[in-house]
DNA sequence: GAGCACTGC
């Protein structure tokens, strides 16, 4: 083994005592460090506590420290602090487990899909709030933790929506399996005879914890703004605090009058500060990658009829399609005497800091997903932005320094505007959320204690489509094995329920790897200059069967090419030549890794569920039959002009411009998805024969003719 | 013949 030099050795003590030595420093001077004892007292106090605290507070670092340190992790009971999305899971893990000197995943870890750094020592536990509902399953009371952190409470998400409801009743049975009472843990009649029928059967996670004393769980709901009441009045008025944050001051600035076009506007904004204002780089929230390309293009357009001194302006973009590569070009600094302007969706609201932003231009709107039960139609709308969203996007021009922030509307525009977002809850298919409950024991859906409760019709609309896909029996029971086995599944029960067929119809193979490529963003990425290229490149893999084949196609061409090569070359090897392949084939590499995971993931639950792996070989016909029975509900049939109607909701619809069979426009299709942008497009589809659907499906084909 | 904000299991 080679030496170390002693030098060096000494050396690198020396930086990490000072590394240790500045995080001391950092963790003192925060503005939540003064208010330890009394956080901790009210913790003891209040079965349930909401700390609004502001950004830079410190709270999702120093809290579960000051829990611990006051000995909330007794007999190896564990913190749990949940969040929205995976990247503040582990990167806040790993600044809190250095800030304790310890190894992470000893008693600091994080555990997210597809990654788990825990072990028997875990005492401070960060996850995000979908795995914690994914563990309620297994657990669902919660019993190793002492303490549950909810936190950025109010980005309202449907899993945060549905984990408050959930622990609001896990806390109840805790609570009343101490104090000798049901220890039930729904509390509606219901539930009760569900739980006696249930408690007869063997393997059901609901049990009564008469035999076991749980101690009581503590809650923290942690939130950014001001929805603080919303959230007392659910937990039954629960005290709440509030938190100092340390921002540096924003200057607001608004137009007089409304502008007509933001576009314009921003682009006119964008030159004003750089020609105006001192150092510092701009962030500009537009709402989608077209936006962003246009903007871009009318920058670089307008930029040469500057003087030469004002042309160093340096154009970057950054939205979730795009390639991480690409992403990255963002956080790179500019070259010298550059000012660097960031063309950004709402990724940079929350999912992303960039550093050295001063300036904010903040047109005022955002691209919302909403979701219309009856017509079982999703749809991307632009829409005004919140005010809370208008303040976090201002907040971005004060991390580093006093900032500005141009919002472009008139100030009593924001005067209008809502306070916050509507939950997600409430703009999407609950179908997930409904099996997932009725997993958890939840018996009435339409009267659990939602923190805001969907629409009746969507909740309705979604246990009809359970019951359709048999999910769910007549009594509106979770079915065994059929609704079991779905909601084990951590995919759209739609895609659970093709993945059972499956290994009825001897194609499980393929439905495995159709199902793990649906569930991403699509794999195909075709820069709008290099829209012909990418179209020759991939045509390779298409089948005149539709998507679902060519999906297949792609990914067996990326496993050869994977195996072949990492017979040749080590790992990162490997993962260099996998790049430039999806590279050169125009594929989005992150989200074909994406699909490999999932498609490992669930392979381990197919078989430990004991579905039958097999695999159709060549015969698609087979394994376009199985698509037919899966999707039956979402079928088309062509009508004289070209165009398509649902047969579930007769709609009128298209063939969406990506599909391998827009040019093609067979007779009959079964498709997975309906969106409405500039028209009503059907996508990812697979040619099938109308006849096959009411054999396949007679209960519900008999049913509309 | 035209396009898709963001998360998560």
């Amino acid at each position: 083994m080679p030496s170390v030099p002693r030098g060096n050795f000494s050396n690198r003590q020396t930086q990490f005592s000072e590394r240790r030595q500045k995080i001391i420093q950092q963790r003192k001077s925060l503005p939540i460090t003064p208010v330890e004892k009394r956080l901790v007292e009210e913790v003891r106090k209040h079965d349930v506590l909401i700390i609004v605290g502001e950004t830079g507070s410190g709270k999702t670092t120093q809290i579960p420290q000051f829990l611990f340190d006051a000995g909330f992790c007794r007999d190896g009971r564990v913190i749990g602090i949940t969040q929205p999305r995976r990247v503040a899971a582990v990167t806040v893990a790993k600044r809190v487990a250095e800030e304790c000197g310890v190894e992470l995943g000893q008693k600091v870890g994080y555990s997210v899909r597809f990654d788990d750094a825990t072990s028997g020592s875990t005492r401070i536990k960060y996850m995000t709030d979908g795995l914690l509902l994914r563990e309620a399953l297994l657990d669902p009371y919660l019993s190793k933790y002492s303490v549950i952190i909810v936190d950025e409470a109010h980005e309202r998400t449907v899993h945060t929506d549905v984990l408050m409801g959930l622990l609001k009743n896990v806390q109840l049975a805790r609570s009343s399996s101490v104090s000798g009472g049901q220890g039930l843990i729904f509390g509606n009649k219901n539930m009760n005879k569900l739980l006696e029928k249930e408690n007869d059967q063997s393997g059901s996670f609901l049990k009564k914890p008469h035999h076991e004393k749980y101690a009581p769980l503590k809650l923290i709901i942690m939130s950014a703004s001001l929805d603080a009441r919303a959230f007392s009045e659910y937990f039954g008025g629960a005290k709440a605090v509030h938190i100092q944050g340390r921002q540096f001051p924003v200057d607001i600035f608004y137009t007089r009058d409304a502008e007509t076009d933001y576009l314009d506007a921003s682009l006119i904004t964008i030159f004003q500060i750089h020609l105006e204002e001192g150092p510092g780089d701009i962030l500009v929230f537009l709402t989608g990658q077209e936006e962003i390309e246009s903007v871009e293009r009318l920058i670089n357009e307008k930029l040469p009829q500057l003087p030469q001194e004002n042309q160093k302006l340096l154009v970057v973009s950054i939205f979730a399609a795009l390639p991480s590569e690409q992403q990255m070009r963002v956080f790179a600094p500019a070259p010298s005497g550059f000012r660097k302007v960031i063309l950004a969706t709402n990724i940079a609201e929350t999912s992303v800091t960039i550093p050295g932003i001063k300036y904010v231009i903040d047109p005022g709107f955002v691209k919302a997903r909403s979701y219309d039960p009856g017509k079982g139609m999703e749809s991307l709308i632009i829409i005004p932005a919140s005010k809370s969203q208008a303040l976090q996007r201002s907040g971005r021009a004060g991390r580093e320094g006093p900032g500005k922030c141009f919002r472009l509307y008139p100030e009593r525009e924001f005067e209008k505007l809502e306070d916050s977002t509507m939950p997600e809850i409430k703009r999407c298919n609950l179908s997930n959320v409904i099996l997932q409950l009725k997993a958890l024991g939840v018996d009435d859906i339409l009267g659990f204690d939602f923190i805001e409760k969907p629409s009746r019709a969507a909740i309705i609309k979604s246990l009809e489509q359970l019951f359709l896909l048999g999910a769910l029996t007549d009594e509106c029971q979770l079915s065994d094995p059929v609704g079991h086995q779905m909601a084990r599944l951590p995919l759209d029960p739609l895609y659970s329920k093709a993945l059972i067929l499956a290994s009825q119809f001897n194609c499980l193979e393929e439905m495995l790897i159709t199902v793990a490529l649906l569930s991403v963003e699509s794999i195909f990425y075709s820069p709008r200059d290099k829209l012909e290229e990418a179209r020759t490149a991939t045509k390779c893999f298409s089948s005149p069967e539709g998507d679902h084949i060519t999906l297949i196609n792609v990914y067996r061409a990326s496993n050869d090419f994977l195996e072949k090569r990492s017979m040749e070359m080590n790992t990162a090897k490997t993962e260099k030549v996998y790049r430039k392949w999806c590279k050169e084939n125009f594929i989005n590499s992150r989200s074909l890794r994406h699909a490999r995971d999932i498609h490992r993931q669930i392979q381990g639950h197919v078989e430990q569920m004991g579905l039958n792996l097999s695999s159709c070989g060549d015969d698609m016909l087979q394994f376009r039959r199985c698509l037919a029975a899966s999707f039956f509900l979402n079928a088309a049939v062509k009508q004289p002009d070209g165009t398509y109607r649902t047969l579930a909701s007769g709609q009128v619809v298209q063939i969406h411009p990506s599909s391998v069979l827009f040019r093609q426009k067979p007779e009959c299709v079964i498709f997975n998805e309906l969106v409405q942008t500039n028209n009503k497009y059907v996508r990812n589809l697979t040619r099938v024969d109308y006849l096959w659907l009411t054999e396949l499906a007679p209960q519900y084909y008999a049913m509309h003719n």
